[in-house]
RNA sequence: GGGCGCAUAGCUCAGUUGGUUAGAGCACACGCUUGAUAAGCGUGGGGUCGCUAGUUCAAGUCUAGCUGCGCCCA
């Protein structure tokens, strides 16, 4: 019995496990991190470049949910890999703490335990409020691995954060565009407040009613359209289409369209009813009217300038042109209430109409109301319930086109907090014109559009089409209500003389609430104590009146202009930041929020954009591109659930049901398994829920987070395309994990390679080729991977790297494999390889570390010490390759050998499949191999390919193409011997190799000597032997 | 209803200024490998490039329309 070698050979060892355990592992790297000071070391480190990042402020309300991870995920990407780059970056992270959500939460604990607070005592509770889930959000945050200020983070309610939200309003102020005015707002009566546009969510099926209401016109109408009247008319009406009854009581007028084609339709008893052409037949049908009689159309312009009386109001409506008026729904004539809808205040207000809104903060009637309206007792009434009140009104007036009682069912806008159905009501609130001149002469639109465009031309929008994006809202936004009627946030710091009624709010104000809220925060407003204001307070016509005859106004301002502020509260007070950030990064869907509010303070404050570029990323979707959020995914099983009952009631049977929605359980077995479920009394809902929440998983992130660890995650966040929305599923999951072991198993590979010794420095070895070769690969990569990080390319930072460990793992691993088991520890081409090998690993953990920081980490503590290994892969900077000259004709040299490869192993698969039968076969028989009828010798060893010569005919490949790496040919096709052939056309033949297998290599060779061993191993043994027994 | 996007293999993604037979990885099938072994290697099957019409010698790529999905708005 020979002697077994195995021992002598350098196979590989390491103690860096195959399994990650990161869910356990994660939290020990995080606490060595936060003891080592590391983002304190990452930023003390001598850096040529700087880059200024700034954290979007998530709400201080609620847990982390998935699009916060992501978002995380990717902030924590850039902060790395910009410091990795050589860019020193800071991440403050901050939150948005002030708010309606926060308001309400305490607002209804308060009204639970039936407590009555004043509005500091409220303020108070709402800043634990805050607080507690800033606390919560920062321990989730701080899980993800994300890197930063923790223990001093931004929060909106700091003093010091109020008060530059203070000086930004004054530099709106300063800009002279900040007014009061009476404008319709979406209006919650529920909140009491006016909400911003990113606070009204739509019901897509709301019920209203929907009313054709007739306004009688005068003869002068009569007159004017008598060409155009069908015969049988003598008086006409106007009709209107409203599904809105309670703002009747508002109308002031009737909006036409100018262009379009109007007709009088013959009703009843001589009456013409004057409606678009394109919707007399529908009206006719409405009205229920047997044939459509017409008259010759009228240009809606011929109508302009008539009037119509108010169906129970003393007063007539005004027909006024308006290009918006649709002839697709309704009657071509709209029903125009100043104080109650955009369209009609800016209407009304082109006209001299005042923005007549007779509704209180309650959404009730106020006795602003007409003679008429109150007439019918509405005053007081909620205007909801007043509809069914006012069609009545209609009805007895004759004024109604059809019986009461039609409806429609709609989008309608609701409070996104509360989810009651909003009110459009005019209120006085503080605005900021997006059209009125600046101190440079243009306006903030102007501004910002000139802004965006200018961004657009650095790439500073990230994906391009954000700047379309941003531009047709800046475009088509209405002047920024600023104001909101709550407590919890940031006043508006007006005063009102109470004698004249006089509304301050100036620069020289706004300074010195600045600097009392810059120590004693926004709190000071409410306090009582009067030096929040000055002792003296300048008024419009120039003079300085005490403070005592000032009082002090409720509003507080919207929390988009807080976060919007953000860069100048947090940035632009810090030294070594400045105002201008590099980069904002947000969901696509802050091109409405942050990105909006922040573009527009910039441009106030600094006169520019506070950032270089925003960069935006989509939403976590499932595999079926449906938004992934609990409730989102709740609300699908639950009709999923609804489905499936509704179906088995309908007698279908339960396995015909389940393949009829394509659920998972449409196998016998599992049908079989809920036919039981049923049988043991258990409802059906509840059967069918239990199938649909099978069919429809919802993950929690947490759960991930505790089983699995919180840097799968992260592998996810950069598996796949954040520019579009990230489908997220269990399946992709396990991709992106299978892609993450790919590497770590590549990686651990070579640091196994190195076993835990330390191995010489590449400018310490004489190179091979192959080893130069690996180099210039990884060179090449490094290069790639440095422009992707540069253009936020995570994706393809992490698809690069993955390529690379394939083909490191697939050619140039399998190649060095004997030589690094079987060369002498000492041998120079075991030397070249494991210096390379140290290299690579250290690069690709480097490379890796902002995306996989724990296992970069992992892979860092695991590789062997070397001249200036930091205590840190995170303290690392961009890695290097050594200079190559050669570097053209190695890669020429390796594109040749594996277009060769790909025809060598295609034409050795038959024989390997031969010999892997045979050998099988022989193994079942019980035999030795080559003992049968397949004539192959007997085998140590076969390992497929690795015993065959290869005979390649010239003009597949000719010798002298593979170069440099020609002599490693044979070892990166996984051949023994490589022969060419110039004679014959173009073929490729395999044969055994000859000669005996050395017993410790398992190389067939013609100089194995009698011991078994060819002279490298004899070699290697002897080495072996005289280090243990010297 | 409007604005901005997206749609390539079962899945995740590449696919340059239009130009050979549309690629990769995962998954799948079949092999090899017990010296990377809860790993590694090889071979293979799999696509009407969402649909329709156009421009062109030539369309995954350009144009228009449609369908589906997302975000934002009404």
């Amino acid at each position: 019995m020979t002697r077994d070698y195995k021992d002598t050979c350098l196979l590989p060892k390491t103690a860096f496990a195959m399994k990650a355990d990161l869910f356990k592992r994660e939290p020990q790297w995080l606490e060595r991190w936060e003891s080592m000071g590391l983002y304190e070391q990452m930023l003390a480190r001598d850096v040529p470049g700087k880059f200024v990042f700034h954290d979007g402020p998530p709400y201080a309300n609620g847990h982390m949910h998935y699009g916060h991870i992501l978002n995380n995920s990717m902030k924590d990407f850039v902060t790395r890999s910009r410091n990795l780059l050589g860019e020193r970056t800071r991440f403050i992270p901050g939150w948005d703490c002030h708010g309606l959500p926060i308001e309400l939460n305490v607002d209804r604990e308060v009204k639970r335990k039936g407590e009555k607070l004043g509005a500091p005592e409220m303020r108070a509770r709402c800043r634990d409020e805050a607080a507690k889930w800033v606390d919560v959000q920062r321990t989730e945050r701080k899980r993800l691995g994300v890197l930063g200020t923790w223990n001093e983070p931004y929060l909106t309610m700091k003093p010091g954060f109020e008060a530059q939200v203070i000086r930004a309003l004054r530099a709106f102020v300063a800009h002279g565009i900040v007014y009061r005015g009476k404008k319709p707002v979406q209006w919650c009566w529920h909140c009491r407040t006016a909400l911003a546009e990113a606070e009204v969510e739509y019901a897509e099926a709301h019920v209203s009613p929907s009313v054709y209401v007739r306004f009688a016109m005068g003869s002068d109408a009569v007159e004017k359209l008598r060409a155009h009247l069908p015969a049988g008319v003598d008086h006409l009406s106007a009709v209107i289409w409203t599904t809105t009854p309670w703002t009747l009581p508002a109308n002031l007028a009737i909006a036409v369209h100018p262009e379009l084609e109007y007709v009088v339709l013959e009703g009843r008893d001589g009456e013409g009813l004057v409606v678009a052409q394109a919707l007399a037949e529908s009206v006719a049908k409405i009205a229920g009217l047997h044939e459509v009689v017409i008259g010759a159309p009228v240009a809606g312009e011929l109508l302009v300038g008539l009037d119509a009386a108010h169906p129970f109001e003393a007063r007539r409506a005004r027909l006024l042109a308006a290009d918006y008026v649709a002839s697709d729904t309704g009657t071509g004539l709209v029903h125009t209430a100043p104080g109650h809808g955009r369209d009609d205040y800016k209407l009304g207000s082109a006209h001299g109409l005042e923005a007549y809104a007779p509704v209180g903060d309650d959404g009730r009637y106020t006795a602003e109301l007409g003679d008429g309206a109150k007439a019918l007792g509405l005053v007081g009434r909620f205007v909801f319930d007043a509809n069914p009140v006012v069609e009545a009104a209609l009805v007895a007036n004759r004024a109604l086109l059809h019986p009461a009682g039609r409806s429609i069912t709609h989008k309608y806008p609701i409070c996104w907090r509360c989810k009651n159905p909003l009110l459009t009501r005019a209120t006085t609130q503080w605005f900021i014109a997006m059209d009125e001149s600046m101190t440079d002469g243009r306006t903030l639109r102007e501004h910002a559009l000139s802004e965006i465009d200018r961004l657009a031309a650095n790439g500073g929008w990230i994906p391009a089409w954000g700047k379309d994006r941003i531009r047709g809202m800046i475009e088509a936004r209405p002047d920024w209500c600023i104001s909101r009627q709550r407590i919890w946030g940031v006043p508006i710091p007006a005063v009102r003389h109470e004698a004249t009624g006089e509304v301050v709010l100036t620069a020289e104000l706004l300074d010195h609430v600045a600097n009392v809220f810059e120590t004693r925060g926004a709190d000071a407003w409410y306090d009582g104590d009067p030096s929040v204001l000055p002792a003296q307070i300048r008024c419009a016509d120039g003079v300085l009146r005490p403070r005592e005859e000032f009082t002090r106004d409720a509003s507080i301002i919207d929390v988009w202009f807080e976060s919007g502020s953000s860069f100048y509260a947090v940035c632009a007070t810090q030294p070594d930041l400045g105002p201008k950030v590099d980069l904002y990064l947000e969901g696509s869907d802050q091109h409405r929020g942050w990105f909006h509010s922040s573009l527009l303070v910039g441009c106030a404050v600094l006169g520019e954009a506070p950032y270089r570029a925003v960069l935006t990323h989509g939403f976590v979707c499932d595999d079926q591109g449906r938004p992934y959020s609990k409730s989102d995914i709740r609300r699908r099983q639950e009709a999923r659930r609804d489905d499936i009952v509704a179906r088995l009631g309908n007698g279908q049977s339960l396995d015909a049901v389940l393949a009829a929605v394509k659920s998972t359980w449409a196998t016998p077995e599992k049908v079989a398994e809920a036919k039981k479920r049923l049988a043991r009394k258990t409802s059906v809902e509840d059967v069918a829920l239990a199938i649909a929440q099978d069919d429809i998983e919802f993950i929690p992130p947490e759960k991930i987070i505790a089983e699995q660890g919180a840097e799968l995650f992260r592998a996810w966040a950069v598996f796949v395309d954040f520019e579009n929305d990230m489908p997220y599923s269990r399946a992709v999951l396990n991709q992106a994990i299978d892609a993450y072991r790919r590497v770590r198993n590549t990686v651990r590979f070579m640091l196994g390679a190195l076993r835990d010794e330390p191995a010489p420095a590449l400018a310490d070895v004489q190179l091979e080729p192959l080893d130069r070769w690996a180099l210039v690969r990884l060179g090449d990569a490094l290069a790639r991977c440095e422009q992707y990080y540069r253009s936020y390319s995570f994706r393809a930072v992490f698809a690069e790297v993955l390529d690379l460990c394939q083909e490191l793992s697939a050619v140039y691993l399998d190649a060095s494999k004997d030589r690094l088991y079987n060369d002498a520890s000492d041998a120079p081409r075991r030397r070249s390889s494991v210096a390379t090998m140290q290299h690579l690993a250290r690069a690709i953990a480097t490379v890796l570390a902002p995306i996989l920081p724990f296992s970069a980490e992992d892979v860092w503590d695991h590789l062997p010490s070397f001249a200036g290994k930091g205590a840190s892969v995170h303290l690392e900077l961009w890695p290097s390759v050594p200079a190559e000259s050669d570097a053209a004709a190695l890669r020429a040299s390796m594109t040749s050998l594996v277009a060769l490869r790909g025809a060598v192993h295609a034409a050795l698969e038959p024989r390997v499949h031969a010999w892997g039968v045979e050998r099988q076969a022989a193994k079942k028989e019980g035999r030795e191999p080559g003992e049968g009828a397949t004539p192959v010798a007997l085998e140590l060893r076969i390992d497929h390919a690795r015993d065959a010569v290869v005979t390649v005919g010239a003009d597949a490949a000719d010798a002298s193409t593979l170069g440099l790496l020609a002599h490693d040919a044979a070892e990166l096709l996984g051949v023994g011997a490589l022969d060419f052939d110039v004679i014959h056309t173009p073929f490729t033949a395999a044969v055994r190799a000859a000669g005996p297998a050395c017993a410790r290599c398992w190389r067939r060779r013609r100089d194995v000597a009698a011991d078994g061993l060819c002279p490298r191993c004899r070699h290697a043994v002897d080495r072996f032997d005289a280090s243990r027994n010297p």
